[in-house]
DNA sequence: TGCTGATATGCAGGCAGGTCGATGCTGTTG
DNA sequence: CAACAGCATCGACCTGCCTGCATATCAGCA
């Protein structure tokens, strides 16, 4: 795998809805598969939550590599892999690399867990 | 994996709201992560889908196989996978194991990740 | 221009995880 | 009781991924 790339912003709004209605398909699987892989993480969620949490929605590398306890290298990994699931934006001010949460992009992944329509549906069948 | 274990059960209801408001801790981050972990495969999200969308909300291990495309021990072994996680329970009768969503334990892994604010709803309603 | 600091990338080791064939278990059936 | 079918478990293979060290990049500055 590793292709995730912009996958999130492919499904986003597409009417895949993983645990709706009809069985899924493999693509749409693999899709959803890859940003989820890219949350199933300890340390990329707590920099989810580190930058979420930061003065102004942002940080830069140097403020999370001793928060997480790992080396620069990695975190810069970690960033990457978060940025490439479309969850993180990168913005390079001067010698910096400032990243923030994409607005409502794991809202999108969690509309798409949450069975859509729940009101009406959920039962007929 | 491994430790995954009733990981869902856990921290159903907890305030730990990962993406909230302040870092959420390491212990937190690996319980998540670890459920997520579960969900984050191709395989096993097509699992749920078919049983969810099965006759009666469940499905045997003989009625997955095939639309899967991988052999019985495969299967079986991402069922137990996402049972251990709190996604799946198992029932056997006679022969046969027969598997169905837990009830809201998606619904459960969506509000966790959903945060900001607008944590509204915690879709009753 | 040369130096320093902040990041990104390359490389490699080690472990986690997906898949399958073989096998063991346990009810079901003749 | 023997034969069989549905599942789970075991062992093994291989790929993928996390992490750190070394190094390459690039911007700011003397």
């Amino acid at each position: 795998m590793g292709f995730v790339g912009t996958a999130l912003a492919e499904m986003t709004m597409p009417q895949i809805s993983p645990l709706a209605g009809e069985p899924i398909e493999r693509a749409d699987a693999e899709r959803l598969a890859g940003v989820l892989k890219a949350l199933a993480d300890p340390a990329r969620l707590r920099l989810l939550s580190l930058i979420q949490s930061a003065p102004e929605g942002e940080a830069c590398v140097c403020d999370l590599t001793a928060p997480l306890g790992l080396s620069q290298p990695t975190v810069s990994h970690h960033l990457r892999i978060l940025t490439e699931a479309g969850l993180l934006e990168r913005e390079k001010r001067g010698v910096w690399a400032y990243y923030r949460l994409v607005p409502s992009a794991i809202a999108t992944i969690a509309d798409l867990l949450t069975p859509p329509r729940k009101r009406a549906t959920k039962k007929a069948r």
